[in-house]
DNA sequence: GTCTATATAGTGATAGAC
DNA sequence: GTCTATCACTATATAGAC
């Protein structure tokens, strides 16, 4: 895959961005240098900057792009029933964080390396999404399914669960994803019915 | 607070883990300097090197020191009815991890910066703090008080609901410690029964 | 025990050749 | 669009004076 000077801005941009993915999950975005990012691209550090005006935007790009495919994956469906709706919740939470682990990492624990003003605009985004679960469980206490006793609290406690799949959860291992999903959703069911 | 060059054996020591505990949490280890941690204690940064060999120690130092808090802090009481132990390890999971938030921290968000030797040490002592609670599901459910399908399940979906409390909670809120507390603890109580 | 000074290496970002 | 070269800083860690 040797490379010599030439153009190739239609592949070398996405290129940037998965390589800056990987490595800021893998290291940490402090710890991963422009020059290691151009390294993994195979191009030099200074050719980085006709993509990224910065090692900042680079890092915000891949939250915000992680945080829109997020909110563009996720249909929810008022008219079903609001068991039916938490339970499509659950299931497509746990796949859509499992295939892409390296995205979900960051935006999980590089917050603090956004500058204030991007910080703000991903929280709005992370926001949104907790609406939309925190909507699930309002119908449905409204329409006497479920029993939570704040569901903003309910919220959070479900998405800490569910999103912690991703900090053990291996393919291969004792149980597959599919079985997984099905305790987790059977745990969730139970903690606000 | 003004000092000058002398012997303070005796308090810089703990001053530079606090100042380290304080900057890691905030910044992230990899974005704070020596420099900055000397500035925080009021030494240059050579004097750091009198209290730790490099700056890995003074991490692995503050996770391992966490870690055994943790342990020493739970005292399980096997003799207990299942669900009271349940509910004791529920309530000191929230007011422990309350009340170290630095900790807790870097506990969780910088594993990636260990040495592989010491991440093996950490991740063992983490197993171990697990365990504890897997026990108490575990006789729960031969007692025919729970019914869990996968106790290792059950505790790593429990743990990363419970640890979530710090990333939102903040005194004087809408709702007391002991109110979300008991809040957790009933969805908890529901998932397992 | 802490200081100053320094060795050695790496950082993000830019300028200008090709 | 990418390269090389470079600027201005910062990093961890050590040596030797006090």
């Amino acid at each position: 895959m040797a490379r010599t000077t030439g153009s190739h801005s239609d592949i070398t941009g996405p290129k940037v961005r998965e390589a800056a993915l990987r490595l800021f999950a893998k290291g940490g975005y402090a710890a991963v240098s422009m020059r290691a990012i151009a390294a993994e691209v195979g191009v030099q550090a200074g050719a980085l900057y006709t993509y990224t005006p910065d090692k900042q935007s680079l890092l915000f790009d891949l939250m915000e792009g992680h945080m829109t495919d997020l909110l563009a994956a996720f249909c929810d469906e008022a008219g079903l029933p609001a068991q039916e709706r938490l339970q499509r919740f659950v299931a497509f939470h746990i796949h859509f964080h499992h295939a892409r682990p390296d995205a979900v990492f960051i935006a999980y624990m590089e917050l603090r390396n956004l500058t204030p003003e991007n910080f703000a605009r991903i929280e709005m985004l992370r926001r949104e999404y907790e609406d939309r679960l925190q909507a699930i469980l309002h119908d449905g206490a409204v329409a006497g399914v479920f029993n939570v006793a704040d569901t903003k609290i309910a919220t959070l406690a479900i998405i800490a669960m569910l999103t912690g799949v991703n900090t053990w959860f291996r393919e291969g291992g004792r149980l597959s994803l599919d079985e997984i999903t099905a305790q987790y959703w059977e745990m969730v069911r139970r903690a606000v019915t």
